[in-house]
Formats: structure tokens, C-alpha cells, sequence
DNA sequence: AGCACGCCGACT
DNA sequence: GTCGGCGTGCTC
């Protein structure tokens, strides 16, 4: 008789699975998609069951312990994990451990399951003696089983009755689960459904036929901000639900979209579906609860951020992406997955509808809908017909401005303060200054751990690098040359403030970057004050332009849209369109039309004239022509194969050397490779950063080559790590 | 990733 | 003679 063998993927980076033994006493216990204790050489690790299988394999060690009772995931997401780790080219263990909720990647138990004790009245005998007893008695047979809080509440002290109650045999005490619900105090707002528009109409229309033809149907809905892509959501997500399956909502970043999980959770509040919200703001403990009450089925609705794409949903019928091009949803680091992708691949797999949303698509999905790979459905107009805001680009060479505001500006602030109506203004630096310059020989003050000047914070008195957060007081002197005058050079948001102070001195200035919203609540109180009308005029980075809606913004403004247009990353012109798309979504979202200044040094860049007539068809059709003509998305395939280490000579020796060895493999192929070439930022962290590109015409040709990085990474000498970005979405 | 083994330099 | 440096290789 052979003894039953599960297929395990360890949490450490080996490429395959592996198999253990399982014992007897563990048989019953042990289920697809529960973790497991194995020994691992000398050590024991967490693994993940995958399989079974009868083929004897030698030397089989047994598995330890199951540690969970219940399955964290179906067997049905195996595939799709298996399938993830070989794209990405990430070990299968290190896959399975990012998609699951952190914290149960120990030999411990992981997160503790709270339970709470349930009272249920048994057979009616005579009655209690006490009063106390008897209204506890009394309530239990109008409430049927009840938790002890809840009694607690309605009878003060219930220890010793209920104690007594059990006793005497009137009541029983049974332990259930309980889960943290973060969302329990949040009140539910009011839901609003709105009469979807012509446009809404034929894409809920598709969606529908879809969702009833029960197949992979991928699917670009494209609407300007505030044409109503929510509602299209909404209903799609309804009729999912109506045909019986579960659907899945991915948004960039929860905490910047508190809106439409408002609106998802008072829409579906009202219809009695389940909703569950996974994301960064959780415990570890609320977020492994969520994501059991996911496995277990009892949700309906699953709304996150990136991670979510992995929540084990049985019978998912549809996946929305809202803001598909957000590069959030691209993970930055370990196993660099790209969510939206993800869920293609998943819809795929489950033939299940996947709804891609956006004002302004990424130019890889939107080439797939021009290619017939994906349904186009655009949604044309605003809701309520309202007009979009005037676009004017204002050139600083020709204004010369004093400070940071050119005059078309800054007269246009007066005037809307004058009005009464709100302003909002996006400079994407954050700080008083991005650097201190000595007047004397040019020197400028760098951080020691990243190739990167350290920038300059006023209230605070100090510089600090924005990628390692080193910080150091001010120099009084240049360290060079010890000349006295060190200048802070540029403009970030702090100095912006401080302009707009002396501009408009009656004028209530909010500021919203990084820093001003590190603690909790302040990000809110902004929001609040927008809405309220208390602030003025709102300043800050690209975190204004995202998913707020604030009607009484009549005026947006640009500080200086150059400094997203030169970064050195093929994408960065993609990224300046939509970013500059969005915060001119900002304005004229209520009755009054909105005007956006949008100041460069450029005014004849492609990017920023479509962006001023809001014109994404052509800002497509000239960006694909660079694009075709480099060999980059969608007419290319990229791979980033990054180096770093501490010692430069070794980073750049192990460059070479694996550079040689992906040119012997890519020999006869239509694969290049570009570099090794230092990072744009090419010390980081203390580390030393070289980079190589692979470049395909064809995913296939790639393949071939990533198939080998694992025995090419053994190879890399040690203090070196190397790491491989599949589709890099940015490469600094 | 860990954690072994293994093969060379500077210490009691 | 051995303590310990980190290069190499394996983990069912």
C-alpha cells in the first residue's frame, strides 16, 4: 500500500514544489490550500498543501503539523499560482506566501482566531429563581442565541446568573468564531443609484451578455473623470450577483478611495450582499479574519487594493479594475506581480468577465481594445452634461515669474478667492526645496546613501532624502568649499505654501503630501475641509489629483509640469498625460465650470497639448509611434534584470558577466540586451544598483531566456543579489 | 533564504 | 594545531 504524498511549495525560494509524507494520524486534517509544518534540511519552515499524488519518491520526509483547520485557499488557485511564479519567474512558496495575508509565514499558528461565547436558552423547565435570571431567560427565548457582550450590554454584570443558568441545566454555553470587522463603526452612507446614461446603457448591456454567456470576456470601459464609470461598476457587480456568482473590485489604493467603497458598501448594504474590504490598513489579525470569511464563501463582494487579485473567491463571475493604468498595481519589490494583469490571467482562467476601467488607459490596454483582444466601451460625456474644464497652458519662458507662480496664475488665484470658489494647485515635490546649492562653488548637499540630493524642509530645519529617509541639520557652511551661503534651489510644496501665504493672506491654505499626512486623520481632515469649503486653496502632489471629488473647485493649477515629462523612463510621457488628465478632472465637478493654468517651459510637447484638449486618441496615436519605433509596449516585451550590492567594483563585475552570459543565450534570437547601465538612481539604500534590459519583439523569445536566470543567478558572486522584473512598469 | 560543508589565513 | 572567513550547493 502506498502512502498518501502531498506537494508542498515551501516558503523559501526553490523553484518547484516538493514532496513530504503524510502521516496517518494527519489524513484527515490535511486539505488543499491549508499550511503546513515541514522540515525543511535542518530546519522546519511553512508550506503550502497543493496536491496529492500516489508516485512514490525516495526519501520522503513527513509532513510535522497541519496547521489549519480550514483550506486559506481552493484548489482551483493552485493553477493560478503555478502559473504566476512561472511568468514572473518567482519561486512558487514566496508566490503563494505574498498572495496570502501576511503574518502566517512562521511555524506559529499565525494570527489567533478570536472566538466568543454564544448563549442559547434549552428546553423550557420551570422557572429561574432570580429576577435577573429569569429576564435573561426571558430575552434569550425572544433572541435565540445570543453573544456574551450583547447580554452584557442589556443586563450589566451577567456572570453570576448566567453562570447559575448554566448550572441548572435552563441554558447552554457554546464557543463560536468571531471576527474583527473593522468597518463596524463606519456609518453607512446613503445610497444614490443614478439613471445610467445612453453610453452606461450599452456597457452594461455588454457586460450583461458577458456575465450570461459565462465566459472570459476582457473589457475597457473608458470614460473621462466623472462620467459615471462607478455606477457602470455598481450595476455590473448587481448583475453578477443576480446570476448567482461573486465578484471582485480592485482599486489602486483603498485609502485614497474611501468614495467607492462608500458607495459599493451602501449600494450593497441595501440589497443584503457581503461585502469584504481587504487592505493595507488592516491588523494582520482583521485582515487574515477577512480573508477567511472570503475562503469560507461568506462574502459576496470582495473590494482591495493590488493584494486582493489572490482572495480565494470560488465562482467569481466578474473582476473589476478601477483606474486600470494606476502603477500601484504594479508591486515594486519580492515578487513583482502587476495586479491588473493578474486578474486578466485569472479571468481567463475562470472564464469570468474582467471590466478594466479608466479615464486615461494604459497604452498597452488600450492597444489590445483597438486590436479587437478586448471589448471597447466608452462612456463620452460627464454625468449631467457637464461641460469639461478650459485647459491653458502657460509659458514660464515668456512669464519669467518671481517665484514659483508665473502671473496668468496667480491672477487667477485672486479671482476665484474673490469669487468665493475653491482652488487646487498639484506641484509634485515634496519639501520646501529639492536642494541646498552653494552660491559660492555649486556643490549641492547629497545624501551618503543614495545619488540623490537631499531635500529641503523648512519647518522642520532639516534635509532629508526622500528614498532612505536619512536626515541631517542643515549645514551652515558648504562642505566642499566652506563657502557661507548655502541657497535652497527649486520649489517644493512647502515653499508653495509660502508663496501663496503672502499671495493671499485671507485665504485658508490646506497642504496635502506625504508628509502632512502621516499621521492618521490628517488626510481625511483635508478631505473634510475641501468638502466643507473651510479650505481655500488646497496645495500638494500628485496626491490631490486622485479619486476625491470635490465640487467646489472651479480652479486647478500646475505648478510646473515639466519635472514629470524629463524623467528618464520610457513610460514617463504616458504618466504625465494621465496624471495631468486626472487633476484637470479636478475641476468643475459641481455646477460651476472648471479652468485649469498648466505652467511649463514646453508648451509645444505633445503630451501637454493633448492633455489641454483633452484629447487621449491623439496623445495614443503619437505615443505609439515613439513606442513602435523603440521597441518598447505593447510592441515589445521588457525584462529588468537588476544588480545590487554593496561594493560597486563587485556590482559592476557580476553586471558584466551576466550580461555576457543573457548575449550567449540571446545569440540568434530576436532577443536584445541592453546595459549593464548604472540605474537612474544608481546607488540606493547604500546599495549600488546596475541594470540590464531584455527586449523582445515576442513574450516567447523572452521565455527561453528566463527559463535559465535560475542557474544564471547561482552564478551571480556572492554579495550581489540579482533580481528579474518581469514587465517593469518604471526603471528607476 | 538558511544552513551545511569545505578549504585557506592569523591566533592561543 | 584550531577559530573563523565566506564561496558552493542542497533542501522532498
Amino acid at each position: 500500500m502506498s502512502d498518501l504524498i502531498a506537494r508542498v511549495a515551501v516558503a523559501a525560494p526553490l523553484p518547484q514544489a516538493l514532496y513530504y509524507r503524510i502521516p496517518e494520524s494527519l489524513s484527515q486534517q490535511a486539505r488543499v490550500g491549508a499550511r503546513l509544518r515541514v522540515p525543511l534540511g535542518r530546519r522546519q519552515v511553512v508550506g503550502y498543501l497543493l496536491g496529492f499524488t500516489d508516485q512514490p519518491v525516495a526519501r520522503l520526509k513527513d509532513v510535522l503539523e497541519v496547521l489549519d483547520r480550514e483550506p486559506l485557499f481552493h484548489e482551483s488557485m493552485v493553477a493560478f499560482f503555478e502559473w504566476a511564479a512561472d511568468y514572473y519567474c518567482h519561486p512558487l512558496g514566496e508566490v503563494i506566501r505574498t498572495a496570502l495575508p501576511a503574518g502566517l509565514s512562521g511555524v506559529g499558528k499565525g494570527p489567533k482566531i478570536l472566538s466568543e461565547s454564544f448563549f442559547t436558552l434549552l428546553l423550557e423547565k420551570e422557572e429561574p429563581r432570580g429576577a435577573k435570571q429569569r429576564a435573561i431567560v426571558d430575552y434569550l427565548r425572544q433572541h435565540g442565541a445570543t453573544p456574551l457582550t450583547q447580554l452584557k450590554e442589556q443586563f450589566g454584570d451577567v456572570y453570576g446568573s448566567l453562570k447559575r443558568l448554566v448550572e441548572q441545566g435552563f441554558v447552554t454555553e457554546d464557543k463560536k468564531e468571531r471576527n474583527r470587522d473593522p468597518f463596524a463603526a463606519v456609518p453607512l452612507t446613503a445610497d444614490c443609484p443614478v439613471e445610467p446614461a445612453e453610453g452606461q446603457l450599452v456597457a452594461l448591456q455588454t457586460i450583461e451578455e458577458a456575465l450570461a454567456g459565462n465566459d472570459f470576456r476582457p473589457m475597457l470601459l473608458h470614460g473621462v473623470t466623472g462620467s459615471g464609470k462607478t455606477e457602470v461598476y455598481l450595476r455590473a457587480v448587481q448583475q453578477a450577483l443576480k446570476l448567482g456568482r461573486k465578484a471582485l473590485v480592485l482599486v489602486p489604493e483603498i485609502a485614497l478611495t474611501p468614495q467607492l467603497v462608500g458607495r459599493f458598501r451602501a449600494r450593497f448594504a441595501a440589497e443584503g450582499a457581503r461585502l469584504a474590504v481587504l487592505h493595507s490598513g488592516l491588523s494582520d489579525g482583521e485582515r487574515y479574519d477577512t480573508w477567511r470569511t472570503v475562503a469560507r464563501g461568506e462574502s459576496d463582494i470582495v473590494i482591495g487594493a493590488r493584494s486582493a487579485i489572490f482572495a480565494p473567491i470560488e465562482n467569481l463571475g466578474i473582476i473589476v479594475v478601477d483606474e486600470e493604468h494606476e502603477g500601484s498595481y504594479k508591486q515594486g519589490d519580492g515578487f513583482r506581480y502587476h495586479a491588473r494583469d493578474l486578474a486578466l490571467l485569472r479571468g481567463q482562467m475562470l472564464g469570468a468577465t474582467v471590466l478594466l476601467g479608466s479615464a486615461t488607459p494604459a497604452l498597452t490596454t488600450f492597444y489590445r481594445a483597438q486590436q479587437g483582444q478586448s471589448e471597447y466601451l466608452p462612456l463620452a460625456d460627464r454625468v449631467m452634461g457637464r461641460p469639461l474644464p478650459t485647459v491653458e497652458l502657460v509659458d514660464l519662458s515668456e512669464q519669467r515669474p518671481e517665484g514659483v507662480l508665473a502671473e496668468p496664475l496667480r491672477q487667477a488665484l485672486l479671482e476665484n478667492l474673490e469669487r468665493g470658489e475653491q482652488s487646487l494647485l498639484l506641484l509634485n515635490r515634496r519639501g520646501f526645496a529639492p536642494f541646498l546649492l552653494c552660491v559660492d562653488c555649486g556643490a549641492t548637499v547629497r545624501c551618503p546613501n543614495c545619488e540623490i540630493t537631499l531635500t529641503y524642509y523648512q519647518q522642520q530645519r532639516v534635509l532629508r532624502c526622500n528614498y532612505c529617509d536619512f536626515s541631517l541639520t542643515p549645514p551652515d557652511t558648504c562642505p566642499v568649499c566652506h563657502g557661507n551661503e548655502l541657497a535652497p534651489e527649486g520649489a517644493g510644496t512647502e515653499r508653495l505654501e509660502e508663496e501663496l501665504a503672502e499671495l493671499l493672506p485671507a485665504a485658508n491654505i490646506g497642504r496635502m503630501d506625504r508628509d502632512t499626512t502621516l499621521r492618521k486623520g490628517t488626510h481625511q481632515k483635508l478631505i473634510d475641509g475641501m468638502a466643507s469649503r473651510r479650505i481655500d486653496v488646497l496645495v500638494g502632489t500628485q496626491m490631490v489629483a486622485k479619486g476625491h471629488d470635490f465640487p467646489g473647485v472651479t480652479l486647478v493649477g500646475v505648478v510646473n509640469a515639466d519635472s514629470a515629462l524629463n524623467l528618464p523612463d520610457f513610460r514617463s510621457a504616458e504618466r504625465a498625460f494621465s496624471l495631468l488628465t486626472q487633476v484637470a478632472g479636478r475641476a468643475g465637478r459641481g455646477e460651476k465650470p472648471g479652468r485649469v493654468l498648466i505652467q511649463t517651459y514646453d508648451p509645444e510637447h505633445y503630451v501637454l497639448s493633448c492633455a489641454a484638449g483633452h484629447d487621449y486618441r491623439s496623445f495614443y496615436d503619437e505615443e505609439l509611434v515613439n513606442r513602435e519605433m523603440l521597441g518598447y509596449p505593447p510592441f515589445g516585451h521588457l525584462v529588468n534584470c537588476l544588480l545590487a550590492g554593496n561594493d560597486e567594483q563587485r556590482v559592476i563585475a557580476a553586471a558584466e558577466g551576466l550580461a555576457d552570459a543573457w548575449q550567449e543565450l540571446a545569440d540568434g534570437t530576436t532577443v536584445e540586451i541592453l546595459g549593464p547601465a548604472p540605474c537612474p538612481l544608481s546607488r540606493l539604500r547604500g546599495k549600488w544598483r546596475r541594470q540590464i534590459l531584455l527586449k523582445a519583439p515576442s513574450r516567447s523569445a523572452l521565455r527561453h531566456l528566463l527559463n535559465h536566470f535560475k542557474d544564471l543567478r547561482s552564478r551571480v558572486p556572492a554579495g550581489v543579489t540579482a533580481t528579474i522584473d518581469v514587465d517593469p512598469i518604471d526603471m528607476l
